[in-house]
DNA sequence: GCCAACGTTGGC
DNA sequence: GCCAACGTTGGC
């Protein structure tokens, strides 16, 4: 099976592709995902090897940078932990519920691609992302997608 | 801070 | 199974 591309969204400053660079392995587990669709998503179809452009969400919301998946779907533990803000006791380890897998970081873009940027360029308009109103933080691009906004990434320009 | 969009919950 | 209420997300 061919490699697969996705977009995973965080808050800055919840995580960051600075925080993800700054681990001691570059590694870290995506988890903590609460919605079934992108759950499905983590559990069913992410890949070892697959690519992922990071998305910085709320504050100055952009692509800013990509990582790859080193392991698919595995139960998320934090769903165990009660003393973590996303414990979920409907997700126990003998049947779990929740799903994350971990990344490891790719590059960081030279700029931040910039949501509206992405708006402005037709071959996108067919993004998730740029529906009114999404709210999916984990979610499938195309190659060709990827591949533009990796590209936008490098361009220098004014602004 | 505002508010539209969306997912989830719970009453019926 | 419907749907109103509610909480959350996320762009602006």
């Amino acid at each position: 099976m061919g490699m697969r591309y996705w977009l995973l969204k965080s808050e800055p400053g919840c995580y960051s592709i600075d925080d993800l660079a700054a681990e001691p392995d570059q590694t870290t587990c995506w988890s903590g995902v609460r919605n079934f669709q992108a759950r499905n998503f983590l559990r069913d179809q992410m890949s070892e090897g697959d690519l992922a452009l990071f998305y910085h969400s709320v504050t100055d919301p952009s692509a800013v940078g990509s990582v790859r998946v080193v392991r698919a779907g595995y139960p998320d533990e934090t769903a165990w932990n009660p003393d973590d803000g996303h414990f979920d006791p409907r997700s126990p380890p003998e049947r779990p519920l929740w799903f994350a897998v971990d990344v490891r970081f790719d590059q960081k873009f030279a700029r931040p691609v910039p949501l509206k940027a992405m708006r402005m360029v037709r071959a996108l308009s067919g993004m998730e992302l740029l529906r009114k109103g999404s709210r999916l933080s984990v979610m499938p691009i195309t190659e060709e997608e990827f591949n533009i906004i990796s590209q936008m990434g490098k361009t220098d320009g004014p602004g």
